[in-house]
DNA sequence: GAGTTTGAAACT
DNA sequence: CAGTTTCAAACTC
């Protein structure tokens, strides 16, 4: 009874559930009693609303506002948001005013947020979306439904619908057919339900962002459905799933159809692509096109050789335990792809600092690597010379453009002192703005920080060969050669160094990997083999 | 449909 | 920030 009371509350106002933030123009008109939010979301809301979902609890309730039907194209940054057109934007500094601000030129105020679930279900319709299990009539919605705006119904008994507990909420929508006790997720309880908006974006500003990047739909633009593969099917903050291994729809990432990413701290993850336990029906496919992959080759294969290095958290403690029957080769390409996509982005992740991280995170005791590939399995030979051929056949293109170009480089001074580690090198190349190899040179790519670093390097060994040997050398020809030579020296002793390091990941992995902290002397040995293979 | 399991969200 | 509690969906029987 107290259930049938406290729902006729939930019902009570009836709103198809809907993200309240995309308002038709028209709504901005009726504000006598509600404001044009209020309306607004009614009656948008309502218009999305398929006949199934014309219950007759709903009829029997108070009518809703006229309604009027979605544009069939997304006008409001909020549409297109929600159907992963567009990408949410940062939000301003104040995180309660961010959702408003960001669309307050379309939309009206209070705007609530995008549900971090609702990409799943555009994305990916083999997903099926949360749906009471209490809700025959929505499991069939669901069953005949793979559009997008499928009806979620909650059962919150405790959270009111005012917390992220509940989906409906969660999605900003309203609840409007549920199950749900003493709900406030409605209008009779906008103040408070408004409250809680604020309350959350308080604490967390990106608490309504989706989880996970939109589907590339809409994407006609090749390279901007590239850029958009590259962000697709990552989880923000990952899944931290233990017992379920990530193949269940406990995970969040395995709800989403997604692999499992860096971003992760799952444990007995078996959401990787060649995971033979997980559902191949449910993997999307490349999604980053093998082109791609060889256009954006360099990140790709230092990436990928980054991926063998580090593992997740827990995971990792537990193959170091399991080290002898770990897991296939999981290189899931997502994760690569995503891995790349974190590289060109952030800009701040090197391939040389990534010995550096390991060690040092190995050496304070830190379990806290993220990256999910399986260490031996993961770092292949093929792609330590997938980068090394493409980083020659770059470096050859950068000397022949090399004409008059410096590298402006602090570090010239130190050059002559020492042939630093490659990961020494690349730190101060992050470091140094000034370390001028172009983005304008580089036209074709973006270039990661270590790619950049590398190449500002060989340009500063080749700037000092041509001081050097300016005073006798005046043919230019001359000086291609040299730069050609050197620019395979450098790349030769790279290569031998990627090749040594993969070599002892592959034969130490598990040492690397114990619980003690891994020895000092194993980070002089590592830097020692780097040096000795940099000197050639 | 009740009970259990699970992991995200919320809390401390 | 880590550990614990709360919560609701997923799952099992």
């Amino acid at each position: 009874m107290e259930k049938l009371d406290q729902d006729s509350g939930s019902n009570q106002n009836l709103l198809p559930r809907q993200l309240d933030f995309s308002p038709p123009a028209a709504a901005v008109e009726e504000t006598k009693k509600m404001d044009s939010f209020h309306e607004t979301e009614k009656k948008q809301s309502h218009s999305v609303l398929d006949s199934q979902s014309s219950r007759e609890d709903q009829k029997s309730e108070q009518p809703l506002p006229q309604p009027q039907p979605l544009p069939s194209v997304p006008d409001t940054e909020a549409e297109q948001l929600r159907l992963g057109v567009k990408s949410l934007k940062p939000p301003p500094s104040s995180p309660v005013k961010s959702p408003q601000q960001s669309a307050t030129e379309v939309t009206p105020p209070q705007k609530p947020p995008l549900h971090r679930f609702s990409h799943q279900v555009q994305k990916n319709p083999l997903v099926k979306c949360r749906v009471s299990k209490q809700d025959p009539l929505t499991q069939l919605e669901s069953s005949k439904d793979d559009t997008p705006n499928k009806q979620k119904h909650c059962n919150c008994k405790a959270s009111k619908c005012l917390k992220l507990y509940c989906e409906c909420f969660a999605s900003g929508s309203y609840c409007n057919g549920c199950n749900c006790l003493n709900c406030h997720n409605n209008l009779e309880h906008e103040s408070s339900r408004q409250e809680a908006i604020t309350t959350l974006l308080e604490r967390n500003p990106d608490a309504f962002k989706p989880k996970i990047a939109g589907s590339p739909h809409g994407m006609n633009d090749l390279q901007e459905d590239v850029r958009q593969s590259l962000i697709l099917g990552k989880h923000s903050k990952g899944c931290h799933c233990k017992k379920s291994g990530c193949l269940k729809k406990y995970c969040e990432c395995y709800q989403a159809d997604i692999l499992c990413s860096e971003n992760c701290k799952c444990q007995d993850c078996k959401n990787f692509e060649g995971s033979k336990e997980r559902n191949p029906h449910l993997l999307h496919g490349p999604q980053v096109s093998e082109t791609y992959v060889q256009q954006s080759s360099a990140h790709a294969a230092v990436n990928r050789a980054i991926d063998g290095y580090l593992e997740p958290s827990d995971s990792r403690k537990r193959k170091i335990k399991d080290a002898s029957h770990s897991v296939p080769a999981r290189v899931p390409h997502i994760v690569q792809n995503q891995t790349v996509n974190h590289v060109i982005r952030n800009g701040d992740t090197s391939l040389f600092l990534i010995p550096k991280d390991l060690n040092n995170k190995a050496v304070s005791g830190s379990t806290t690597f993220t990256y999910r590939s399986s260490l031996s399995n993961t770092i292949q030979p093929r792609h330590v010379n997938e980068l090394c051929l493409l980083l020659v056949s770059k470096s050859v293109d950068v000397a022949k453009k090399l004409s008059g170009g410096k590298c402006e480089t602090e570090k010239r001074n130190d050059r002559d002192s020492s042939v630093d580690t490659a990961q020494r090198d690349a730190n101060e190349m992050n470091d140094s703005p000034d370390c001028v190899l172009d983005a304008n040179r580089m036209d074709e790519k973006p270039l990661s920080p270590a790619t950049r670093a590398l190449m500002c390097d060989e340009e500063q060994m080749i700037i000092s060969e041509k001081e050097t040997s300016a005073q006798g050398k005046e043919d230019a020809d001359t000086s291609s050669e040299v730069y050609l030579e050197q620019e395979r020296q450098i790349l030769s002793s790279f290569r031998d160094y990627l090749i040594q390091l993969s070599n002892r990941v592959s034969i130490n992995g598990a040492n690397i990997k114990t619980k003690t902290n891994p020895s000092k002397r194993e980070l002089e040995d590592e830097e020692q083999s780097h040096r000795d293979s940099s000197l050639g």
